[in-house]
DNA sequence: AGGAACGTTGACAGCGCTACCAGCAACGAC
DNA sequence: GTCGTTGCTGGTAGCGCTGTCAACGTTCCT
């Protein structure tokens, strides 16, 4: 016909099959399932294929299978080092197969996250992963109700939609608390910016560890909705002194706190650990080569991306993990900046070399 | 007929037209140029679109049309705290509009780079950002054929594909030298990593400024292709150190290495700027608060991902920027780090309120 | 030998949408 | 009054692929 469409110019998959002298159903079978064809066809389409440079087209596919090859992910910040991470690690998970990862930042909203998960969804993706545990029901019906698998990652708690995998934010405060502990210290500060769900749970776990020691004051508590930053560290610690001025030790919920109160520390020349003792949480890359070292939770964010994705395509694929909740635990790294409280102002581990040595632990279920 | 498919429950775009008691392809036309339909079938379209919650089938789009929805963006790292700043201002930009961002990671590789193109391309994609200007031949053809609107940013260059956005990092590192010799610094060192296209020019762009002022001495410049790290910047200072013990200043390739430059100036107590004077590269967020605050040069990396995502959507819509080459320049701001050197190995300026004095400067087109 | 069971292959009919073109009314120009 | 011209609308025919089911040949069983 005097249609003139653009037509593509590409190769489609009957032509694929016209050269493999073979049908088209056949050529689309070796594709999506190279077995089911006898090893003659197979090679054939194969070698067809790859003679005319042929690529699947994926809306056809999807629009006749109605289904995509899409996992959707989304995360609450793009900017947080924790986040890029876990990223790293499942875009390298995906990498070469055939799903591709779509991304969208629900910027710490569960709003915002029901919004892009009912966008999500109209596209039928062929997996989901979400971060934590605190969808609105909505959210969360609409999860139960999604017909692909879905990994909920950054930490467990009970009642799965699907899959989960993370570690428990408020073991992991209570072994940093219980580190200090053994370390002498006694008058412990908690500073905490942004206070999403994961953050509030290291707070939890903070208190209650205190509350264990008859140590808790909520006056040693210093927190702001702020997004965190190395500066606000800073200024979250002079608020935390000017109420208090005489304690031990500042669990950060974080490692950019936990530098911003190093460096405000150094300005204000108090010694670290001799006066205070400082411990962060994720254990950035940062924190081992600072002056002093800095002691923080070590949390398997890449590994976590890793395998939250792996898991993922492994149930898409029809094979479901044996083990849906996968809890990756939490290393508390001893450095210098939480030595032992000496009088002399002086820690008690001293030089760049000295060994991390390291208190490795799976959270506890609850 | 008696056809069991699975249907997918979901409004179709006919059923919302009829609805409306108009043709498909009239309700087609109000999502896609909803000024082409009279006043009164747009609003009759519109509220039953509402009230079916019609959600358009983007396949059948893609299939149909012969065009995805798709920008795709290709970065080098999603690790590198520069790229998390320009893809937060290209989600940014993208967010709420039709568009939706594909993401691929090269790994710093441009054979990487060209294999994903590759990939790209045949999907189609409504547009595509790629960093830099250092595409392979190949890659380069490719882009040259796209029938898609391409926006290089991280740098501007002769030759841009399409249309670019960036600043010139040799003008960047210059200034950054030139900042280093008005505050009497004179045997500057230079300190990279990775090596990245980008690094490389900075490298080029401080060499320049070192002979011009017949400073240059191959000696001073420690590099390595090893991906960059704060504990990494301690030790390529330790080489530097060892190699030219009576340095005034070093440059840093980026902010993580001038931050482990600092920690082991530290460590070695080095007085910093007193004994030797420290510049990054990017002013992250630690530069303002460390300890002597660290003088850097300053990047629009969220500003450049948000209008390079504008200015791509824009072009895809037809409405192509007057301007298709912009420079976003640099600031080099001053701080504590590498304030005027004097005898008694004390800063110049002093305090953590002193002020961040800048110069701003559009990098000069070459 | 008959037939059930399996493995392999192909025909058919769409998936939900849009490109293309034709048609139709309203309007102004000649 | 006739002829464009413009603005809006609809019909037709796919886009490239896959689900379904039927059909075929082969092997294995009884």
């Amino acid at each position: 016909m005097g249609r003139k469409r653009t037509k593509s110019g590409k190769i489609r998959l009957a032509e694929v099959a016209e050269l493999a002298g073979v049908s088209p159903i056949t050529a689309s079978r070796f594709f999506r399932n190279p077995e089911a064809l006898s090893v003659a066809k197979r090679t054939r389409v194969e070698s067809a294929a790859k003679e005319l440079g042929y690529v699947p087209n994926l809306a056809a596919r999807a629009l006749a299978s109605h289904r995509t090859e899409v996992i959707g992910v989304l995360i609450p910040s793009l900017t947080n080092n924790v986040f890029s991470d876990v990223l790293r690690g499942i875009y390298d998970a995906s990498e070469g197969g055939r799903y591709s990862i779509q991304l969208s930042n629900t910027r710490y909203s569960i709003l915002q996250e029901e919004k892009l998960l009912r966008l999500f969804l109209a596209q039928k993706p062929a997996g989901l992963i979400v971060t934590g545990i605190d969808q609105t029901a909505e959210s969360r019906a609409m999860l139960q109700a999604a017909d692909c698998p879905i990994v909920q990652i950054m930490e467990i708690g009970p009642d799965p939609v699907d899959m989960m995998i993370g570690f428990s934010h408020y073991d992991a405060a209570r072994a940093a608390v219980a580190h200090l502990f053994e370390q002498g210290h006694r008058k412990i500060g908690f500073v905490g910016a942004r206070m999403d769900p994961r953050v509030q749970r290291r707070l939890d776990g903070y208190v209650s560890a205190m509350k264990d020691a008859a140590l808790f004051d909520q006056r040693l508590v210093v927190t702001t909705a702020t997004p965190t930053s190395v500066t606000l560290g800073g200024a979250l610690f002079t608020d935390l002194l000017a109420r208090e001025p005489d304690i031990d030790a500042v669990f950060c919920a974080n490692d950019d706190l936990a530098l911003g109160v190093l460096f405000e520390c150094r300005r204000r020349e108090i010694a670290v650990p001799g006066q205070i003792a400082i411990v962060g949480f994720n254990d950035l890359e940062f924190m081992a080569s600072a002056v002093p070292t800095l002691t923080s939770v070590r949390t398997n964010r890449y590994e976590m991306g890793k395998t939250a994705a792996t898991m993922l395509i492994e149930a898409i694929e029809g094979r479901r993990p044996e083990q849906p909740v996968l809890d990756l635990g939490f290393k508390v790294i001893e450095r210098q900046s939480s030595s032992a409280r000496r009088s002399d102002g002086r820690p008690t581990v001293s030089g760049a070399g000295a060994a991390n040595k390291m208190i490795a632990l799976p959270s506890s279920h609850d």
